[in-house]
DNA sequence: ATATAGATAGACCGTTCTGTCTATTTGGAG
DNA sequence: CTCCAAATAGACAGAACGGTCTATCTATAT
C-alpha cells in the first residue's frame, strides 16, 4: 500500500465523516492530503470508490475504539455500557455530526448501494457484539434485547446530534440498563 | 396564498423527502410543480428557502399524521403505540429514506442553520407528544420516559431505514412496552 | 376596455465539481 | 548508472447547478 494512498483514505475518511460527502470535493481531499489529482484517480476509479475505501476505514476505527472500551470492562453488562461511553465521547468531540454509517446511508441515496451495504454491516457487528455481552449476562433472549439495545444505541446518537445535548444519550443508557435488568428479572 | 406558491411547496415537500436535498434540483422541482422558474424565485429568495418552506410543510404533515391515529386510540399507553404504527407505515411505502428532519440536519451541514433548528423543533414536539400521554397513564417520571421512548422511536426508524428491514422498529416497539410497564409498576 | 400584478418560457451567466490528459520529476531496484 | 513505475502540477473538458434577466402572456378588478 503505497504511502499516497494511505495519506488519501485517512484523510477522506476524516474529512467525510466531519462535513459529510457531498460537502467534500475531490480537490479539497488531495490539498489536504497533499496528493496530486491522478494519484487518486490512479489508486481509485472514482470519487465513490475512495468514499467506500474511506467509510471502510471509519468503520474498523469505530470497531476498534469500541472494543477497547469494552477491554477495561469487567462484566458482560459493563461491556454493553462502554458502548454507550463510546457515544457520549464521541457526541463531545466538536464537529460531532451523529453516525457516520447513518449519514452515509442518507447520502448515497440508494439503498442497494455499496456504501448502504457498509452501513448495514456494521450495524449489524454492533448488534451482534451486543448479543455476545448479552449472552455472557444471561440474558432470557440476548438477540432480540440486542436489537432493542442498538434502538436505543442509535436513536441517541442522533438525537444528541440533532437537538445537541447529551440527553438522548443519557436517557438510552438509562433505558438499556432498564431493560437488561428486566430481562435478568423475567 | 397563490396556487404556483402551493404547488412548489408541495412537491418540494414530496422530492426532497423521498431523494434528498441535495439530489433534488431547482430544474427538477419546477418541472414536478408545472410551475416557470421565475415563479419559485418571486417567491423564494432561494432554495434554501423553499427548503425550509417544504419541510414546514411536512412536519405539519407528520404531526397530523400522527394525532390522526392517536384520536382511535382509547388509552394513553395505545397513543404512545400509535406513533409507532405510524412509523412503521412509514417505513413500509416504497421509497422510504428514514426520518426526513433527520435527514434534513444531515444534509444542512450548519448546526445553527434553521434547517437543523427546524428539525430540532418537530423532535421536541413529539416527545411533548408524548409526555402528555406518559402523563395521563400516571408514569412515574413522564419527561424521563419520554425522552427515552423517542430515542427508541427514532432509533427504530433509522434502523429500519440502514438495515431495510421493520426489525427495528418492532424491537423499539417491544422495548417501549416494557419500560412503560416497569415505569408503571415500580 | 384597460390597467396591473402575477405567471410563463427560455436564454444566459458564473460557479463548482468530477474526471481526463500531458509533460515532468522523483526514487528505488537491478 | 539506468530504467521504470509511481508521483507531481496544472491545464482542460464536460456537465450540473443556482440564480438572473427579458420579453410575452393571462387573468382579474375597476
Amino acid at each position: 500500500m503505497s504511502v499516497a494512498r494511505q495519506r488519501l483514505v485517512e484523510t477522506a475518511r476524516d474529512l467525510f465523516a466531519r462535513h459529510g460527502i457531498p460537502n467534500v470535493g475531490i480537490n479539497q481531499v488531495i490539498a489536504a492530503a497533499k496528493v496530486a489529482r491522478m494519484s487518486l484517480y490512479n489508486h481509485f476509479a472514482s470519487k465513490d470508490e475512495l468514499v467506500l475505501a474511506a467509510f471502510e476505514a471509519e468503520a474498523a476505527r469505530r470497531r476498534q475504539a469500541i472494543e477497547a472500551a469494552q477491554a477495561d470492562a469487567p462484566t458482560p453488562r459493563a461491556r454493553v455500557l462502554a458502548l454507550f461511553d463510546v457515544a457520549e465521547a464521541l457526541a463531545s468531540e466538536a464537529g460531532f455530526r451523529g453516525c457516520a454509517f447513518l449519514n452515509l446511508a442518507v447520502e448515497t441515496a440508494a439503498p442497494e448501494s455499496r456504501g448502504h451495504a457498509l452501513a448495514r454491516r456494521h450495524k449489524e457487528w454492533i448488534r451482534d457484539n451486543l448479543a455476545v455481552q448479552l449472552r455472557q449476562a444471561g440474558a432470557a433472549a440476548p438477540e432480540a434485547l440486542a436489537e432493542q439495545i442498538l434502538v436505543l444505541w442509535d436513536g441517541g446518537i442522533v438525537g444528541a446530534y440533532v437537538r445537541r445535548t447529551p440527553a438522548p444519550l443519557r436517557a438510552a443508557r438509562t433505558a438499556a440498563l432498564t431493560l437488561m435488568s428486566q430481562a435478568a428479572a423475567g
